[in-house]
RNA sequence: GUGAAUGUAGCUCAGUUGGUUAGAGCACCAGGCUGUGGCCCUGGGGGUCGGGGGUUCGAGUCCCCUCAUUCACCCCA
């Protein structure tokens, strides 16, 4: 085999279509139930736009983006997400001069990995963003908004986490505080805490090597460190979850990894699902828009992986069973009698019916297995015995029941049937 | 980027210490039943043994490189 789809992507075959266009409808119904509206954005955008949003010091945006020159010299790359992408766009229009903006998307990002289950080059997310909305209502909504996607899906058992990474006044402050006291345990962390030391302290907090937990355990804690205005957001958070009854795990050690996040930060996640277990994760990004050299906006949302959620719907074994992609299978017997058979189609398809119909010339035999395999709930058979009487048999694939029927009143008995 | 495992028919897999024409089940096609699916029987089509190089009289089997998949790490959805 020579030519192989490139690593890390995948094809979507026909027996899969139907689950995600289930999942997508959801999305758009239970997104358009809290009142937001869709955006779609470019596949490709300048560098800038991900290096000035999500951060030059990230993995995304070091080692991991789809980078590339066009014809005209500039600089662009497959988008590693869309957060970024959707401020830009909100800068470049009027939409938001009447916030709020409540926004979603379904849309595919490429990051460079290794691939894994779980992970792939090409992934889909659905995303939800509030723009314009500082108080802690709009972060459970978001939260609320995801928790009604998993459940209209039939998921149960996901875990909510949720944290405060604090915002530019307190997060400084616990930084330093943490990285002072890292340091004098340096020896005691692992290597790649070592270097999380230098490039992003916050990392080690959720690092799993055993001797790495416990240097974290005697260290100061982020949450003592929250300005007031923070934790006040933080319990306003907590407030409105309950409210709604949904449960929640407080983990101070949940944090994220692209700059632009403040104050909360959560994740839902499923055990089973191996290391890439988070199917959502979100949060504020209140500095994000100024980031990108625009007028300051609050804003909070979520990523959430379509991969990983079907992922999921599979191991809780919530794939809708395979459906038939037909009503009627037509079959004839003979070249002779192919166009009557096509026009006996045409007439079906024109009533409303999904119909196959024979392409190759087998045998009725060859046509009836294949009518089975489709799932075919009828078939209609067209040999010149019934040609001649402008009749055709109409055999019950269930029960195995067949009746003659003027090829004239064919498309009424259907839609009687079907009715 | 790091570590490990695995690549043989469309799918799931056998294939002995290196030995002649590489096998099975399922799927597909045909026939038994000259116009009727499911069960059964018989036959048939299908393979660059992931790719390249090497060792050898001889490589699916041993060695090197490479590509891909899987799992984990880093990180993330």
């Amino acid at each position: 085999m020579d030519l192989q789809r490139p690593r890390g992507t995948q094809d979507i075959l026909p027996a899969e279509t139907p689950i995600w266009h289930r999942v997508e409808a959801a999305a758009h119904r239970v997104a358009q139930s809290y009142g937001y509206r869709e955006i779609r954005t470019p596949v490709f955008e300048h560098v800038e736009v991900f290096r000035r949003g999500v951060g030059d010091a990230t993995d995304i945006v070091e080692k991991e983006m789809y980078e590339f020159e066009d014809r005209g010299g500039r600089r662009l790359v497959l988008r590693p997400e869309s957060t970024a992408a959707v401020a830009r766009a909100l800068q470049q229009t009027s939409l938001l001069a009447e916030p709020p903006v409540r926004l979603y998307y379904i849309q595919s990002h490429f990051r460079y990995e290794r691939p894994q289950s779980g992970r792939l080059r090409q992934h889909t997310q659905f995303g939800v963003e509030a723009w314009g909305v500082l108080g802690p209502i709009a972060d459970a909504e978001v939260i609320a908004l995801a928790e009604s996607l998993l459940t209209e899906l039939g998921l149960k058992r996901l875990v909510v986490r949720l944290n405060s990474i604090g915002c530019t006044d307190c997060r400084p402050r616990y930084r330093e505080a943490l990285v002072s006291y890292l340091s004098d345990h340096r020896e005691e962390l692992c290597g790649d805490c070592q270097r999380r030391l230098e490039r992003n302290p916050l990392r080690v907090l959720d690092c799993k090597v055993p001797g790495c937990q416990a240097v974290v355990a005697g260290g100061p804690k982020p949450l003592d460190y929250l300005c007031e205005a923070c934790e006040t957001h933080l319990s306003g958070v907590e407030a409105a979850l309950e409210a709604l009854g949904i449960t929640y795990e407080r983990d101070g050690s949940l944090v994220r990894g692209l700059d632009y996040y403040s104050r909360t930060v959560f994740e839902i996640g499923y055990e089973k699902l191996g290391a890439q277990s988070t199917v959502c994760g979100g949060g504020r990004y209140d500095g994000l828009m100024e980031a990108l050299g625009g007028k300051p906006q609050p804003a909070v949302g979520f990523g959430l992986g379509l991969e990983r959620l079907i992922l999921t719907l599979e191991a809780e074994g919530l794939l809708p069973p395979g459906e038939s992609p037909v009503d009627v299978y037509v079959a004839y017997l003979g070249e002779p009698l192919g166009p009557e058979a096509m026009r006996i189609a045409h007439m079906l398809r024109e009533a409303g019916q999904r119909v196959e119909m024979e392409a190759l010339g087998r045998s009725l035999k060859a046509q009836l297995r294949r009518a089975q395999k489709l799932l075919a709930p009828f078939v209609v058979i067209l040999g010149p015995q019934e040609l001649e009487r402008g009749v055709v048999v109409v055999r019950n694939m269930k029960t195995s029941a067949q009746a003659e029927v003027p090829i004239e009143q064919l498309a009424e008995a259907f839609h009687n049937q079907t009715a």
